[in-house]
DNA sequence: ATGAAAAATTCAGTAAAATCAATTTTTGTT
DNA sequence: AACAAAAATTGATTTTACTGAATTTTTCAT
């Protein structure tokens, strides 16, 4: 991590946006952007709470490890995104790490100051309070989907999920290079089994693999294998 | 379900204890005291959110259908508790449904009075912030336990999660009267696994069970259980 | 360019948990 | 109190996906 020269517009974030004119210049003196490599540790699991992360360009996971050399992907961020927010709440150290997937330019605010930031913008709060609203639902959906559904439907799930988060290109590509391991970690399974999975539904032509790049060619062939599991 | 005649203090709930005092005649006349049954829908998936519930006295569990026989108890909510919060949200329907596990009194804020409250309220929407930040650290809590956990593992920490919110009594029998099929919803799981999973940590005395009341004997071997599968 | 390390691929064996089926007990209603 | 319906109990069977192991390919740093 080093600081980044990049520097953001402090204009159109989440944060930026929703605060009022007045209170810009102290988000630009308080606001630091930094940049991360690829594969590079952002917060780590059991580490302090200092503030909370905002993508200016990039992508991130935010995980958890499980047993020695388990994980499970909770979720993923893309530019425009927030991460670290759940450090605003009452534990006082990070329970999920968060890692870069690729060059990535964040811009960190200290948590005192983006306490002070949503005293002072109303509806930064409110919308705050909406996003956490949001990702209640999403996790409580998959909370669902980890308990009740077989692998090929958590996998078809994962990969329409990474579809709302990254889109796909002209050629339906996903947007986001992945390695399997993300996909079995983010599906909730062993890597051997996604990597069978994902066969099966490279076979039934809705996906099509080329070296790490995913293409959804059947979305809705996707979504059928899910709805045929909630029968 | 029918009006209560035993109505609450507009003081001492989540609600009315968060609201400057200027707001609470408002709330007097918003608020609606409403009774339901055991084992009563008090609303269901799909249904319109109206509004949020405020638990007066009583017990809730939220649930999620899955399959025709199936659902997934995705919380449980006792006295002073919140629930249909999600209504908050985009949503404009309920993708849960939530039920009285005993005859339980709720106070009930209808949608648009309760933005309202927030607005006029800061310290209201801040703690509401707070409870959401709160309730998806825990749900992303279970979604790792569901992802990765055995059975015996689920239902060790379902119980453990039940004494966090139900408490335990001066025999450490939960305050909760649960049917055999709720500790399997809850677990994620199905019932005859469920069962032979009790029966085990029966064995292994640190449950007992009769009738329909749960005895917790010792949570540190629960706690153990738990620990084992993450090594 | 080269070798080591990491990731991907494949297969066979095994363990966990779901399903199916049949019986007993409890609960709630009339 | 008598009955029907729901819940609890138990065993046998089947399915699913995890584990471990062996091989190939890719990636990355030197």
């Amino acid at each position: 991590m080093k600081k980044s020269k990049d520097l953001c517009d402090v204009k159109s974030c989440f944060l930026c946006s929703l605060c009022v004119k007045e209170w810009l210049p102290a988000v630009e003196i308080h606001k630091k952007n930094l940049d991360y490599k690829k594969g590079e540790l952002i917060f780590g699991e059991g580490d302090e709470v200092k503030g909370i992360y905002f993508i200016y360009k990039g992508k991130v996971k935010v995980h958890q490890k499980w047993g020695d050399d388990k994980e499970l992907i909770i979720r993923f961020a893309t530019s425009g995104g927030i991460f670290g927010h759940r450090g605003i709440g009452k534990e006082k150290n990070y329970p999920v790490s968060a890692t870069a997937l690729e060059p990535t330019t964040v811009c960190f605010i200290e948590k005192e100051f983006f306490l002070s930031s949503l005293k002072v913008n109303p509806t930064l709060m409110f919308e705050l309070m909406m996003f956490y609203s949001n990702e209640l639902q999403e996790s409580e959906k998959r909370m669902k989907d980890l308990a009740h559904m077989s692998v090929k439907g958590r996998v078809a799930s994962c990969l329409l999920s990474l579809k709302n988060t990254f889109g796909l290109d002209e050629e339906n590509f996903l947007d986001v290079t992945l390695s399997r391991q993300d996909i079995a970690s983010f599906s909730g399974t062993t890597y051997e089994t996604a990597f069978r999975v994902m066969n099966e539904l490279v076979t039934e032509n809705s996906v099509k693999v080329i070296g790490k790049k995913i293409a959804l060619l059947n979305t809705e062939h996707l979504q059928n294998v899910i709805e045929r599991e909630s029968k």
